[in-house]
DNA sequence: AGTCCGACGTTATACGTAAAACCTTAGGGC
DNA sequence: GCCCTAAGGTTTTACGTATAACGTCGGACT
């Protein structure tokens, strides 16, 4: 019979190499070793290059019961940060036979509705970045191994976690406004259900009550440079002592300040420090240059994908947080 | 036999319901009207619920011989822009049950290697954007369905193109230059070959070249703020009449531009005009506001997504560039 | 009274791969 | 002369699903 057009199969490569399909499949998963003379192996390995020969995944992964794919939940796409996540878990995954499926939860952070119907591929493994706990639940319905990121690890229901040490980062920020002089601040704060986010109002508020005679004021913003005007703009207006120190929970909520600032006649930095979290292109692009928070992001997807494989592999996944550096440029300065 | 701790098979569902196999698929895929008895359905229906049933997708698409899902190449995750493509794309392929995976050519614009080794997922076609010819090679040597998104028509090999009409973007921002009076223009182009990029100059020079006593100089540059700076800066402060308005091939190659007019004590937009193209969150962070040239990515998406279902489905794929709006904001102004 | 048909299922099979179990032959050891 | 082993394969099976092909059993129609 002949079959027009269809990819070959091993029994095609088998025929034409003039062995049985048992023999193509030792030879190519290079379990030959013993069994099958160089020759014949020779043989296989040219009729296969001959035909064009590619495994059918889904068959493989059927027989196997495994795909050696995994799928990264991310809460949105819209910023590089995500993309240094899957590039470190693509890289760390491809080193080890792993490919990488990406699902953007369209609702950005927050309950993700159904990952797996939207990812036609099975899987073996799900890596969860910055989710809410109760999008958690649809996911361990699968019974899937996970690691989350970014994720409060008492809410996580016994899956491994890997964080970056961003209260650590805030602390830095703080740090660097305190010793220079700063006493009067505001934490426009990402307006989010997150643990990170709120781990962060918890860090500055434990490192600030430690000083004496300083005050810290916060307003609430969506993340986005337009909401964060807003939110920036009525908070530095407010009545009261104006803050001299802005601490953004994200560079694109100090942009959003640059442009507050700019509208009520505020130079940064003289009349105010301002700080981000990220390191985005942004931080760089504006001007003046934004002391923010670097986050190696490749390194954290490096660390996911790491966790997921020891996960999978029965190893205990490597435990401890990511650490981060205040890179101080010049949106900084001492309060006026 | 116990079948301890492994996920239910349809077959496992059968048995609880008290029915074959057969009958559970029927059920399952919705294929029973007038083949089972509706009391029977339910009880089916009931018995995968209690048991958590999930249909192994590997097996299921080995049986049906194809995936429904595609794979889209995006040259890198870094902008927001491709993050829309796959907004849009993922947004009509749920509509029709498809996934989407996505696959970030490591080395940015340019051949990738091998996404069908990294992309473990068996595919039912490919959308490939801003692809170089050669990288076509490796992927129509899978014989997949492709689409490819802003590319040479002429250079496609028969594949389906969506293309942005870019080359009419680039048209407006001159139009608009020139109307303000602009006539020595720099072209800060990215130093990428693709045809996209070629494009648009060869429109840039067409158009010009028709309104007399204009003259326009072209600089390259990588795809990065940094790498902008240092282009726009040389060009900048090049012998000769010193442009009076920068038209960038992106938005981050306007955001560069920014930076070297005010290295070199220029401002913007009185002493320099400058346009971008993409209209990222950048364009409206900078200050002042970039005049740019919108893409609607999501769009973009879609209709790369659109093509692709109607090769699947063996329809002709709507054809048509889509069209692409200036957005005037503050960085252009007449010239001093 | 036969037969035809619709309702309601079941049985059997194929998709392509990996790997366990099996077979054949030749040579070596005792 | 017989057994054992190693080399070099082949045969067979299973993974879980979808569906074509095949019953079976009442009742309606001729």
């Amino acid at each position: 019979m002949v079959r027009a057009s269809t990819r070959p199969t091993s029994r095609d490569v088998a025929q034409a190499a003039g062995v049985s399909q048992a023999a193509v499949s030792l030879v190519l998963g290079d379990k030959w070793r013993g069994r099958v003379s160089e020759a014949t192996a020779e043989r296989v390995r040219e009729a296969a290059r001959d035909l064009g020969y590619r495994p059918n995944l889904a068959a493989r992964n059927l027989r196997l019961g495994r795909t050696r794919t995994v799928l990264l939940v991310v809460p949105a796409l819209t910023t590089e940060f995500f993309a240094g996540v899957y590039t470190g878990a693509a890289r760390i995954a491809a080193e080890h036979g792993f490919g990488v499926v990406l699902y953007p939860s369209p609702e950005g952070i927050g309950p993700a509705r159904d990952p797996f119907a939207s990812a036609q591929a099975a899987l073996d493994g799900v890596i969860a970045s910055s989710m809410a706990a109760d999008a958690l639940t649809a996911i361990r319905g699968e019974a899937l191994p996970l690691v989350m990121l970014d994720s409060d690890p008492d809410g996580s229901l016994g899956a491994a976690t890997v964080n970056l040490d961003i209260a650590d980062g805030v602390r830095q920020a703080a740090e660097h406004l305190l010793s220079l002089g700063h006493r009067r601040f505001l934490h426009l704060a990402a307006d989010v259900p997150s643990w990170t986010f709120e781990a962060r109002a918890r860090e500055l508020a434990a490192r600030l009550s430690e000083v004496p005679s300083t005050s810290i004021r916060t307003a609430r913003s969506p993340i986005s440079i337009e909401g964060a005007v807003a939110a920036a703009a009525a908070a530095l207006a407010a009545p009261g002592a104006r803050p001299t120190a802005v601490i953004c929970d994200d560079d694109q909520l100090a942009a959003g300040t640059y442009k507050a600032a700019r509208r009520l006649g505020l130079r940064i930095p003289d009349d105010l420090s301002v700080t981000g979290l990220d390191d985005l292109a942004l931080a760089t692009a504006i001007d003046p240059e934004l002391t923010t928070v670097r986050l190696d992001a490749e390194l954290f997807g490096e660390r996911g994908m790491g966790a997921l494989l020891a996960v999978l592999e029965g190893r205990e996944p490597e435990s401890g947080d990511i650490p981060v550096q205040l890179v101080v440029r010049s949106s900084t300065a001492p309060p006026r």
